[in-house]
DNA sequence: CGCGGTCATTAAAATAGGTTAACGAGCGCT
DNA sequence: AGCGCTCGTTAACCTATTTTAATGACCGCG
C-alpha cells in the first residue's frame, strides 16, 4: 500500500507548503508507484533513460558520477524531499548516477505527465528553473572547493554543506547536528581525496574541536570556526520556492 | 548604433535558428543596449543582482568562482551565443562572475521582460530549463575531471572541452582548431592545477603530439589519444534545443 | 632605444597528499 | 565461538604536484 499524496509526509516541510489542492489532486493522479531501494545500491545508472522520475520520500543517497575504471565523485547527497531523474528528460539520458547510501525510498512519476502539468500550470515550470539553478550553485561550490582548496579546508566545507542540506530537507532537527551515514569513503569521493587522508583531515577538525562524528552521527561543535576553516560564507537565496 | 535583432549575427547558429518572427519581434522591444567589456576585466561581479542579462554577441570569457584571498576557480567558458546573468533572476544575486578574456560585446535585456515572454510563450520557458541542465552537465564533467583525474588527464580533458564548446558556438569553424585566447593561468585556474605544472602538462601533451597551442590558436592533432588520455566518452544531447 | 610589465618556460627544492600495510572493532553467519 | 567481511584508524614511505627562482620573448611607452 502507498503513501497517498495529501498524506505525503513531505508536505510538512516549507518546500512542499504552497501546493494547492488542485496541484495536489492532479500529482495524485500522476503519481504511479513507489520504489525501494537497498543501502549501498545503485537507484539511476548514469546513462540511463527511464520515463519516470522520482521524489526521495525517505532515505538518504548520492549523486555520482564515474570514470570508466572506477574512480568516483560524489556531486551531491540527495535528502528526503529531492528530485531525481529529471535530468534524463532534458538530455535525453542521465549525465549523472544516484547511489543510495542507506535504504531508500522513492514516489515514483510519470515524466510525460508532468510536461502535461507544466503546460497547464506554467508557474509550476518555474520551480524546476529554480531547482535546476539551486543544483548549479551546489556543483558550482563543489567545484571551487574540490579545485582550490586543502584537505582541511575541503572537509570543513563538505561538512557545512551537508549539515546544510540536511537541516534544509528536514532531515536534521536543527542546523547543528544530524545523522550521517556517509562512510568515510563517501567524503573522500566528494572531496576528491584518498580515504586515508580524510580520516586523517576528519582526525584534525577533531583534534580542533570543531565537531563531533561517530556511530552516523555529526555533531557541529564550532560553526563559526569551520565557516572561517572553510572560506564559506553561505548566503542563503532571496526566496524559498516551492518544489513541485 | 546597435545591431538589430533581425540583423543578429548570432542568427546563423543552429541554436537560434529556429526563432519564430514573432519572437523576433518581441526579443526586439526588449533589447535595451549593447554592453562592451575589455579583456582582462569583469562583466559580472560575484553577489551582483542587476535588472539585466546579456547575451554574448561576441569575444571570449570565463564563468568564475573565487575565495576571499584570491584563489579562482573557472567552472566554465563563455563563447558567443551564450546566455549571462540569469542566475541572479532566480536566486537573487549572482553565484559566480563572469570576466572577460579577450574584448567582449553583449546585449543587454531586460530581465522583467523576460518573466513576461515566459508568461506569453510558456514553451520559451523549457529552453532556460534547457539551458541549465546543460550547464549542470559542463560542472558535473568538470567536477569529476578536477576531483578524480590527474594532471595530464584534466588538461586533456579541458582541452577537448573547450574546443567542443568553441566548435557548437560557432567561435570555431571546424572541431579540431580554434581560437585560443586564453593564458596557461586560466587554464590552472580552470584545472586547479599550479601554473608551472599546468605548462609542464601542456609540453607533454605537445610532445606526444597530440595538440599544437601557440599564439591563442589550439590544434586538436590526435582527438581519439586525447578522449582516451581524459577517459572522455562525450555523448551528443538528444536534441539541440533553441535558445531564446 | 631602453624600461617595466606580462607571459611562457624550465630547473631545483620542498611538501601536501597518496599508497601500502597492518591492526582492531563490529557484525552477520555458521 | 570462530570465520570472514566491512569499516575506521594509524604509521611509514613515496611521489605527484607545488613553490621558488631564474630566464627569455614580446610589447607598449617615454
Amino acid at each position: 500500500m502507498v503513501v497517498r499524496c495529501d498524506k505525503c509526509p513531505l508536505r510538512r516541510q516549507k518546500a512542499f507548503k504552497q501546493l494547492s489542492d488542485d496541484h495536489l489532486a492532479f500529482m495524485e493522479t500522476f503519481k504511479m508507484g513507489e520504489l525501494q531501494v537497498e543501502a549501498g545500491a545503485p537507484v539511476i545508472l548514469e546513462g540511463s533513460n527511464s520515463p519516470h522520475f522520482f521524489t526521495t520520500l525517505s532515505g538518504v543517497g548520492v549523486r555520482q558520477k564515474s570514470l570508466a575504471d572506477g574512480r568516483r565523485q560524489i556531486t551531491n547527497v540527495v535528502f528526503p524531499g529531492d528530485l531525481i531523474g529529471l535530468q534524463a528528460g532534458l538530455l535525453g539520458e542521465m549525465k549523472h548516477g544516484v547511489d543510495a547510501v542507506t535504504e531508500m525510498v522513492f514516489c515514483v512519476f510519470s515524466r510525460a505527465r508532468l510536461w502535461e502539468l507544466f503546460r497547464s500550470h506554467p508557474s509550476r515550470a518555474f520551480d524546476v528553473v529554480w531547482l535546476a539553478a539551486t543544483e548549479q550553485r551546489s556543483l558550482s561550490d563543489a567545484l571551487l572547493s574540490v579545485g582550490q582548496k586543502n584537505g582541511e579546508e575541503k572537509m570543513a566545507s563538505l561538512l557545512l554543506f551537508v549539515m546544510r542540506r540536511a537541516a534544509e530537507s528536514g532531515y536534521a532537527s536543527g542546523d547543528l547536528t544530524t545523522g550521517f551515514p556517509f562512510r568515510q569513503q563517501d567524503l573522500a569521493d566528494a572531496t576528491g581525496m584518498s580515504i586515508v587522508y580524510t580520516n586523517r583531515m576528519l582526525q584534525t577538525l577533531r583534534t580542533k574541536k570543531m565537531i563531533r562524528l561517530k556511530d552516523g552521527h555529526l555533531e557541529i561543535l564550532d560553526k563559526a570556526g569551520l565557516e572561517d576553516l572553510a572560506m564559506d560564507d553561505y548566503q542563503p537565496d532571496a526566496e524559498g520556492r516551492p518544489l513541485l
